[in-house]
DNA sequence: AAGAAGGTCAACCGCATAATT
DNA sequence: GAATTATGCGGTTGACCTTCT
């Protein structure tokens, strides 16, 4: 991998950026587009590294940013995407309209995260570190912790899927562009017949550690993309009881240790939701299973 | 009023990886 | 296939601001 000079080798100008570089670089880009970042610079008349103009650009001055206080929405939104996604910090900006992945990450550690620590949640694991706790909340909050992992997993099928959808719908089109090493896509004839190209991923991440039931549900395909598209509908109870200071009770929602213990509750059911969610996947998968693919074992 | 301590956030750095040659 | 280039990402830094003593 090569990398290109960046301000310290090149003598480019470092630092915050002032009113009439902003003025530059906004101007070239409704002009022209950033285009090569790497040139803009120069074609800006700009004594900085295009790296530089790109952050500046994406973290400050595209004209869709949205600036200011998160609402409590976005707090939530934000717990529950790091306890899925951990320090990923543009993906769960996807999820943020108009936030930039930067502002997130700082939000996260300035505030967010002591606010998880003060109430004795690890914020890297989103597990109760057992202070200040009752042990029902605690023991809802880790089984609650369990299910997360588990949407993480999702979440990166997800995302993979939405990857390959990405690169087959483009090959579709095309029929030109290479295809990646990473989501390498077949040639048109060789597209799979099945409707839902979430099904390979969805067989590959089903979580090892559930087993299917008795009374699962058969689904179909519709259903099943249906369902999917919802997999990312927050946990609630969990992030909701996390927000705001614990020390100021919030109407409706978390706070209290009263909470706490409702939230452990609700935590349980949703677990036992996800559950039977998942087993109706399983089902699903292994009953759409090509002839030739092995039975998944879990 | 002044210095210390802590908080905030824009910007930088270095690495990973996709794209190109 | 290897080398190089370009871009994106996450961790970290440091200047500035606010609050505390």
């Amino acid at each position: 991998m090569g990398r290109y000079p960046c301000a310290e080798k090149t003598g480019l100008k470092k630092g915050p950026w002032t009113r009439e570089e902003d003025q530059k670089l906004l101007a070239y880009i409704e002009e022209h587009g950033h285009g090569s970042w790497r040139a803009l610079p120069s074609n800006a008349g700009l004594d900085r590294c295009g790296k530089s103009c790109r952050l500046r650009w994406t973290n400050y001055l595209r004209p869709d940013i949205k600036r200011g206080k998160f609402t409590t929405k976005e707090e939530q939104t934000i717990i529950q995407l790091h306890a899925l996604l951990g320090n990923r910090w543009s993906a769960i900006a996807t999820h943020l309209p108009r936030r930039t992945d930067n502002e997130i990450k700082n939000y996260w550690n300035t505030h967010l995260k002591k606010r998880l620590t003060k109430m004795g949640i690890d914020p890297v694991t989103h597990k109760p570190n057992g202070s200040g706790l009752s042990a029902s909340a605690a023991d809802g909050q880790s089984k609650c912790a369990a299910s997360l992992n588990h949407m993480a997993q999702w979440e990166n099928a997800r995302l993979e899927a939405e990857s390959r959808l990405v690169q087959e719908s483009n090959h579709r089109r095309t029929s030109v562009s290479p295809p990646s090493a990473a989501f390498p896509s077949p040639p048109p004839a060789a597209l799979p017949p099945s409707p839902s190209p979430y099904l390979d991923v969805l067989r590959e991440w089903l979580p090892s550690t559930l087993h299917p039931t008795e009374n699962t549900m058969p689904l179909t395909v519709h259903q099943a993309e249906e369902e999917w598209k919802c997999l990312m509908k927050p946990p609630g109870c969990f992030a909701g009881m996390l927000l705001g200071d614990p020390n100021e009770p919030q109407s409706g929602e978390g706070g209290d240790e009263s909470d706490m213990a409702e939230g452990g509750t609700c935590v349980e059911e949703e677990v036992e939701e996800n559950k039977n969610y998942w087993n109706r996947l399983l089902n699903l998968v292994n009953s759409s299973s090509p002839s030739n693919s092995p039975p998944a074992v879990f």
